[in-house]
Formats: C-alpha cells, sequence, structure tokens
DNA sequence: CGTTGTGTTGACAAGAGTCAATGGCAGTGG
DNA sequence: CCACTGCCATTGACTCTTGTCAACACAACG
C-alpha cells in the first residue's frame, strides 16, 4: 500500500503543491485492494460508481463503445493515477473503466473521499484540478483524432505515454512498459488495426520508435516529438519538463 | 444581467439541485459584461485566466490549431454555459476560446468566484460537476471523432445541441440557431468543409435534418437519434429527458 | 456594384477500412 | 516433450471514405 500511496504523492506533487499536512491526511483515507485480470471490468457504463479507484500496478483505460461494435479508447492509466475521480460527483458511470493488462488497484469509498475533501480546500482544489487535467488530456486528444493522421496520433501518443511515465518514475533508459495489444492501439489511435499496424511498421523503420513485446523504445525523442507535434503543456505538470 | 443569470440557473439546476440559497449566493458575485463580434478571441492559448465566463447570448466555442493550420472545434457553447469555468484550477489557457457568433459574456473574477464556492461545498460540487459534464462531453465526442463516419458525427453533433439548446429554452418548435459557417461545422466534424458540405446534403436529402442560414431544423428526431447513435445520458442532466 | 466570405460542384488523389490468409508465439493438456 | 489451441501480428488485394484542388455561384455588405 506504500507503494500505491507512493505513486499518488508523486503524481499530486507533478500536478500542484502538495503539503506534509496533505500527505498524512491522505494516507488516513482507508481503500481495499483489488487485483485485476486482464480484460476485467471495474465499472461498467451505466453503473452507479460509489468508490474511486487508484492505480497501483499495470494498466487502466477508460473506454465507450458504438452499438456497431466500434470501441474508443479515451485514455490509458498508469500508476498513480485515479482515472475515475470524476465519479465523486457523476456517479452515474458514462463509460467503462478495464484493466488493459494485469493491474492493481486500491479502491477508495466516495464517502471517504468527501470527507476528507470537505476539512481541506487545498486538497479538493487540486483533486479538481486533476480530473480538470484529465479533460485537458481528452482536448489535446480531440485534436489528434479530428485533425491529424494516423502517424501523427500514433508518435503523439507514444511520446504523451512517455512522459507521463517518466513523470512517476516509471521509465528505464529510454524505454517503458506498455503491455496492451496492437488492437487496444489501435482502438485508441481511432484506426483498424491493421492500419495501426502499418503505422507502427512505418515509425519503425523511420527508426523513430519501436514497440515490441509490451516495451516502447523510443529512439529519437526529437524527431518523435516533432512528427506527433508533441507540447506537453497540455499535461500541466508544475515540475521541470522532461526531457532526454 | 438578470438574463444571463436566468440561463445559468437554469442551466444548473438541470444538472443539479440548486438551493435557493445558492442562487441568492450567485446573484451577489460582481461582474463584468463585454460584446463579443463575430471570431474575436475571449482567451488565447497559452494565457493565464482571471476570470471565467459566462456566455449571455449568442455562441462562443473552445478550438486549438495544429502546427499545420488545422483547427479542431471541441465545443460549442450556449446562453448559461460557463466554457472556462476550468480556467479556476488550470489558470494556463491549453486552447483558445472564441466568440462563434456575435456574442455577449459577462466575466466573474476567479477570485470572486473562489470566495464564494469557499463559503459553500454545495455550490464547489455543483461546478465541479460542471467541469466533469463537459469532460463527458468531450469523451463522447471523442468516440464519435474516432470510431463514426462523416454522417453519423454531424447527426450526433444537431442532436446534441438540439438537446442542450431545448435545456435553456431556446428551441423554436423543432428548430434552433445556430450562427456559424460550414467551415466551422467541418472543424467541430473533424473533416474538410468540402466534405462536411457532401455530408449535409447527405442529411437534407434524406430528409432527416436541415441547416441553412444559421438555423437548424430537426425534421425527423427519431431517425436523426438513431443514425447519430445518440444517447444523451453524457450530458448527466437531472431533469426529465427532452423528446419530440 | 465590386469585394469578400461562404456554399456548392466536379475530378482526382490519398488515407484508411475490410477481407482473407498466413505466420508466430505462448499456454494448455496429454 | 510435443501436438493443439487461441490470440495476436503481419501481409496483400481491393474498396470506400475522405481530402485536395479548382472553379463557380451566391449573398451580404460597404
Amino acid at each position: 500500500m506504500d507503494k500505491a500511496m507512493d505513486f499518488l504523492m508523486r503524481r499530486l506533487s507533478a500536478i500542484g503543491d502538495l503539503t506534509e499536512g496533505d500527505r498524512q491526511s491522505l494516507l488516513t483515507l482507508p481503500f481495499k485492494r483489488r487485483r485485476m485480470s486482464r480484460g476485467e471490468e471495474i465499472v461498467t457504463e451505466g453503473d452507479e460508481a460509489t468508490a474511486c479507484c487508484l492505480v497501483i500496478t499495470g494498466y487502466v483505460h477508460r473506454s465507450k463503445v458504438l452499438a456497431t461494435g466500434k470501441r474508443q479508447i479515451f485514455s490509458l492509466h498508469m500508476p498513480g493515477d485515479i482515472p475515475d475521480l470524476h465519479g465523486l460527483h457523476l456517479p452515474r458511470m458514462d463509460h467503462n473503466l478495464v484493466a488493459t493488462a494485469p493491474a492493481e488497484v486500491a479502491l477508495f469509498s466516495h464517502v471517504a473521499v468527501q470527507r476528507l475533501l470537505d476539512q481541506s480546500s487545498r486538497l479538493t482544489a487540486l483533486f479538481w484540478r486533476d480530473t480538470l487535467i484529465d479533460a485537458a488530456a481528452f482536448r489535446a486528444w480531440m485534436l489528434m483524432l479530428g485533425q491529424a493522421e494516423a502517424p501523427v496520433r500514433m508518435a503523439h501518443l507514444f511520446c504523451e505515454l512517455y512522459v507521463r511515465s517518466q513523470l512517476v518514475g516509471l521509465n528505464q533508459e529510454n524505454s517503458f512498459a506498455l503491455p496492451i495489444s496492437q488492437i487496444d492501439l489501435a482502438d485508441m489511435l481511432g484506426t483498424s488495426t491493421v492500419h495501426a499496424n502499418r503505422t507502427l511498421q512505418d515509425l519503425r523503420l523511420q527508426g523513430l520508435v519501436d514497440f515490441k513485446r509490451g516495451r516502447v523504445t523510443v529512439l529519437r525523442w526529437r524527431e518523435l516529438a516533432e512528427l506527433g507535434m508533441f507540447d506537453s503543456s497540455y499535461l500541466h505538470i508544475v515540475e521541470a519538463a522532461p526531457a532526454q
């Protein structure tokens, strides 16, 4: 559980000021641990959420499925993220929360969180801010979905994940774990799997980045970021910007 | 100013409980009125926002422009909306806020709003909820951008605007004002203007909806909603669902 | 009454989806 | 240890949606 809280603290202090007092209050929050297998749904569209979920290990994503069966993945969440914090004030889930890879999560009851926030307007502001950054990432991604072609979108996605993963200290050298299938990748990019595969090969061929056996290796950060038109400011990180 | 507040109250009570006390507190908020001409920027990407903006009349949108010059419009805002409430905890703007059509807005200083919210956890929750619904609309739209073809997206967009416009009482019969160009429309849909034009003609030909001279007329709601795979639940409206 | 932005059209090119087949790899069970 | 199974990655061929370019029509406006 210390690991869980460690990631959370790291993320929260990356996006705002976190006092020692705040840390202490957060540590008093009771939670339940839960282990998820790949593809397992944490919350489903239409559910009434009563707890929110902190990712401890693994990956979790949010998605929605169209009547045609087509699925869009909105966001991918890594340790330290609370992907469904919005459930606090939007208890009826309008999308699914799914374990993309085997994952471990901590569940905090809304009641307990709300009690904590009621006592600290600082923490309220910080948590609110977290949900706002979430929305900012959506905007950045909408821009990509609407206006950029597949290779640009893929480059942008890898850049974002690289930066966020580095933020919580999960990068190794110039690579990070991304234990997802190309099918998942395609559903993030909004392309068919075939096209995602070809786009990936294209990026490989250009020597910008590779993605194999659940690991992304960034070979040329600068060019990748340029191709992906990546500007990390939408992540609203307060710390020094990560570089390579 | 009563008109401004009237729209705001109507919207807030549509998405949550608004007590008489809350209404009274909101009415104490000081604000500045500002008249915007079409295309005028209220806030620009990179700006430090110190006030938030309530739409009184007209239309306002949020957008971001890619290095290639391509623009994506994320959302369109009508009277009663506060499109940049997120600025309260995310003061560095990561996108533009622009008057789509001649508009009148009320500007509330963040300081005053924050002071009000500090005194009422009810209002804090409601405003937070408002920003969360904003994000929910982004998700719904990402699903469209990523997974649906142009006619579906267009139908969906018209459905959303119809419902929201009805919510604040701006509909006339089966139509509502949408004083925007097909260029703007295309930039919302993430298509070229040419394609948007053809898609529109397609919907016209099918007799589902028309959009001419700044006005959308819904001819067959049921079929339009079906084509657009529209399900209003992402708007998180508490009132009875609008129908036709 | 021309200027300007917008809507509309046709012809063509390019990006992306679909279908179908193949190959690889890991896990399972005999 | 090996066949079997199932999921995933990869490829080719083909179709379809969408973008681009360019021209023209139209309406609002000074």
